[in-house]
DNA sequence: TCTGTCACG
DNA sequence: ACGTACGTGACAGAA
């Protein structure tokens, strides 16, 4: 019978996961420990997914000796007593092979080895092709042309699969059976099997492949040096017992017959039960085929009444089962909008109850260390109650905010979380006030209010299942090491806020409306029509290319209109001198709208300072965001924008700004990433890393490089990092795609590392259908595979930047909270005030200044060692722009 | 509400 | 033959 049979030696593979998981256990809502159940069913979903076998068992050894243990008391007798986990995992272990049609081979009497052994021979006798998971090097002398050994790779690496010539090449050998002579004669300490003492691998591989036998060994035993024939002479009198244990059977009899080892992926729906009680939620994608009653009550397996309580009896329960989530409510928006209310829900043991109350009736609760806090967007809320004079301390499990690391291109909204993690739509109003539950029906009419019991209760439940699955994904080190600590930072950082000075604004606003009204007035003459709009890219684009046919190859249809951005309109600027003035016209009315009218709303009553929000889950790289207003875009590039960047000041004459950025930090994580020797010597040496990219390049040496050619070095690395086409860099160099593709073939010739790190990244995304940073956050690239060329080249250029952004973006983040940590240790009244991606901003008294700058410094460059060093320039000055 | 444009890293 | 560098947010005009 053709076929591919998977044999898994089913202890071998619950050690490994034992292990694998005794540092970071996963632990499930009800406090069942679950890592060796979940990593066996992952690691047997992912077999059948990728092996795609044909047929399939599972062997466990039986409770009670074997005849190893008959013949050899000793056997095995000086291994540490068995884990409690190890013997608890195997009944629910079973009944997860079972429910999947999973054969499951014991045999009294004999080790799964035996039972394994047996079984193999048996089926490549039957013309079948045999593996034989297990990472025990045993295996090795069943491998024959039919048989393979495979080995489970080690901490997410690949698996190996062992056959006949790499077994032989292992130990220097002719043929797998020599195996049993091998491990006769090295004996293994763990399992009490004595061997010849004094003679190891090395010494036995070449007697075994000397003498072909161990038998004949003893048979030629004169012509091994006199060390060596003392040690096997001395051996003698158990080395029959040795090789008996060493000796895997082959045959033991089998009741189970191949047919019922056939895969069959129409599992039991006992399977969807087991998956919910266990919470392996991430694995239910491989079970989703599975036609049942199982699937549909999933939503019911969601069976809760919110029980409205007193604050007090919520107080009790929380206490008592350690955690609660909360929600917090404000009469109004906005950091300082003062807060009306708190909501608390805890669990009980048969649902959740919930009270509301002033949040002075929970600030014990908040503030205790020991209790888990569940919330959404916990930052904002952290925000406002600061103000009520109530911190929130403890463990933070943000619902949003762990959601956003599961994937961070996914809707984050609690009542789509709730939807498809309990099946229960928040939104819908319950009848009653009391005893509501989820799943009442409601009055379509009535008007939909915010039920924040409903809220709080969900953000607990779903709060657990999304906590079990930040374990299955291994990213729970990113939530607790990064993000929940810097939830406080940026808190922190909001609050604060930043001083602006409006009255320089105003002043500089006038000049720019005088630059504007005359600017529209020379493109109103020169069009001829005195009502024209500037700022409408239609009615220019008619202008242009219709009344004054500058350019009729350009069109940017979309909705077939004329393209009038500036490459577009710098190309036409020895045209027409309205170009220019178009073009000045742009520049400041952007600056004044965007960065000078707006702001005097902005600045608190309160604090008389501009308060922005970072969006701490918003980024598909793990890169922050920042709102109302953006002050990561504040302009630096021209002129005038470097005048707006002076009004960002320090408080008074007694403070500076300080500004902290990251030099060439991307460019460095990919040095670091694709190990180019060039890149990181050029890092390491302190060479102008694009004027050695030029160099390599256009074959030159460095210091000849002119400017022009470090000018398209700059755009290439750049544009590496990117995912770069020629078209791309030709357009950008203003050069043609023949030029512009030779220099990308140089480029990839020149750093050869970096080529193999793109198609490694690119194979990774397919291989996963994510990607991730060095600290293991990732992002989906789902349209890898598309079909859709456009798409699966962006999908491939997304692939490629999402690490290095994200690996940038995590190093930032973990410098801001050791920053923090430290500024606060030290006493310091310097405050952390903005972060720019690679550029932190600070407030500092002006005898701080030195103190500060040192402590930013070292933590910026020591948050990870690289290949390459982290560099970090700090400066200080009135102003945001001086201190640059 | 969407599109085009442009400010930043 | 096709479309063309990564990640954001805000504004004005068009629809």
């Amino acid at each position: 019978m053709p076929g591919r049979l998977f044999l898994i030696d089913g202890h071998a593979l619950i050690f490994k996961m034992y292990y694998a998981f005794m540092r970071r256990p996963m632990i499930n809502s009800k406090g069942v420990d679950t890592s060796i159940l979940f990593g066996f069913t992952k690691y047997l979903l992912e077999l059948i997914e990728r092996e795609k076998p044909t047929h399939l068992a599972v062997s466990f050894d039986p409770p009670g000796g074997t005849f190893r243990n008959q013949m050899y008391p000793a056997y095995k007798a000086n291994r540490p007593e068995t884990p409690q986990l190890v013997i608890d995992a195997l009944d629910p272990l079973i009944q997860i092979c079972k429910a999947m049609n999973i054969p499951v081979l014991m045999k009294a009497g004999f080790e799964a080895d035996d039972v394994i052994g047996s079984m193999a021979v048996k089926a490549a006798a039957e013309g079948m092709d045999v593996y034989m998971v297990t990472p025990d090097k045993d295996y090795g002398q069943l491998i024959s042309d039919h048989i393979w050994q495979y080995k489970p790779g080690r901490a997410g690496g690949d698996d190996e699969i062992v056959g006949v010539p790499e077994i032989c090449a292992r130990y220097g050998i002719e043929r797998p059976e020599q195996v049993i002579d091998m491990l006769t004669i090295c004996g293994d300490a763990s399992d009490n099997v004595p061997g010849v003492k004094g003679i190891g691998e090395v010494w036995a591989g070449k007697l075994v492949s000397q003498y072909g036998t161990l038998e004949n060994i003893y048979a030629n035993i004169d012509k091994l040096t006199q060390k060596q024939r003392d040690m096997f002479v001395a051996s003698r009198p158990y080395i029959d017992l040795s090789k008996k244990l060493v000796t895997i059977k082959t045959d033991v009899p089998i009741e189970t017959g191949l047919d019922e080892m056939a895969v069959n992926l129409d599992y039991s729906p006992a399977i969807a039960d087991l998956f919910e009680k266990y919470e392996f939620n991430s694995l239910k994608r491989y079970i989703s085929h599975v036609s049942s009653h199982a699937a549909a009550s999933e939503v019911k397996s969601v069976r809760l009444d919110v029980d409205e309580t007193s604050a007090v009896q919520v107080a009790t329960a929380v206490c008592s089962s350690g955690r609660c989530a909360f929600v917090v409510d404000t009469a109004g928006t906005g950091i300082f909008a003062p807060v009306t209310k708190v909501t608390v829900a805890a669990l009980t043991k048969d649902g959740c109850m919930a009270a509301e109350a002033p949040a002075s009736q929970f600030k014990a609760i908040l503030e205790d260390p020991t209790i888990i806090k569940f919330g959404f967007d916990i930052k904002y809320q952290m925000d406002v109650l600061s103000h009520a004079g109530i911190s929130i301390v403890g463990k933070l499990r943000d619902v949003e905010l762990m959601h956003y690391l599961l994937d961070p291109e996914k809707a984050h909204k609690l009542d789509i979380l709730s939807k498809s993690y309990l099946g229960v739509d928040i939104n819908q109003q319950p009848v009653a006030r009391k005893e509501v539950s989820l799943f009442d029906e409601v009055d379509e009419d009535e008007p939909v209010e915010r039920n924040r019991f409903r809220e709080a209760a969900a953000i607990l439940l779903v709060g657990s299942k999304v906590w079990t699955e930040l374990q299955e994904a291994g990213i729970v080190d990113l939530y607790e090491k990064i993000e929940e600590p810097l939830i406080r930072v940026l808190s922190r950082m909001e609050c604060t806020g930043v001083k602006v000075d409006i009255p320089s604004l105003m002043e500089y606003a006038d000049s720019l409306r005088a630059e504007i009204a005359e600017n529209e007035s020379v493109v109103r003459q020169i069009a001829g029509d005195p009502t024209l709009n500037v700022s409408s890219p239609k009615q220019l684009g008619e202008l242009l290319f219709e009344k004054l046919k500058l350019d009729p190859k350009a069109k940017k249809s979309a909705r077939g209109t004329w393209s009038t951005d500036e490459d577009t309109l710098v190309e036409l600027a020895d045209e027409s001198p309205v170009i220019d003035a178009i073009l000045d016209y742009r520049a400041a009315k952007k600056l004044l709208s965007t960065y000078i009218e707006p702001f005097p709303k902005y600045i608190s009553p309160v604090t008389g300072r501009i308060h922005t929000t970072f969006n701490q889950a918003l980024t598909s790289t793990g890169r922050l965001s920042s709102s109302n207003p953006n002050l990561q875009n504040i302009p630096i590039r021209s002129d005038r924008g470097r005048s707006i960047r002076k009004a960002f000041v320090a408080q008074d004459a007694d403070s500076v700004i300080v500004s902290a950025d990251y030099s060439q930090i991307e460019l460095r994580i990919m040095a670091h990433l694709c190990q180019d020797e060039h890149l990181i010597h050029a890092f390491r040496e302190g060479i102008d890393v694009h004027a050695a990219t030029a160099s390599k390049i256009f074959h030159v040496p460095v210091e000849s490089v002119s400017a022009d050619q470090r000018r398209i070095a700059k755009t290439a690395n750049f544009g590496i990092m990117y995912g770069i086409s020629a078209f791309g860099l030709a357009q950008r160099l203003r050069i043609s795609r023949a030029e512009s593709k030779k220099i990308i073939d140089d480029y990839f010739k020149s750093f050869p590392a970096i080529r193999s790190f793109i198609d490694q990244t690119v194979a990774a995304a397919r291989e996963n259908g994510y990607v991730e940073t060095l600290f293991g956050r990732r992002r989906y690239i789902p349209d890898i595979n598309s079909k859709n060329m456009t798409l699966r080249a962006l999908a491939e250029r997304n692939a490629v930047n999402a690490p290095i952004q994200g690996t940038s973006a995590d190093i930032i983040k973990i410098a801001m909270i050791g920053i923090d940590r430290r500024i606060r240790e030290a006493g310091l009244n310097a405050r952390m005030v903005l972060q720019v991606h690679d550029e932190l901003v600070f407030e500092s008294p002006v005898p701080e200044v030195d103190t500060l700058k040192r402590l930013v410094v070292e933590e910026m460059e020591g948050v990870i060692r690289l290949s390459v060093p982290l560099t970090v320039e700090c400066n200080d000055g009135k102003n945001w722009l001086e201190a640059h």
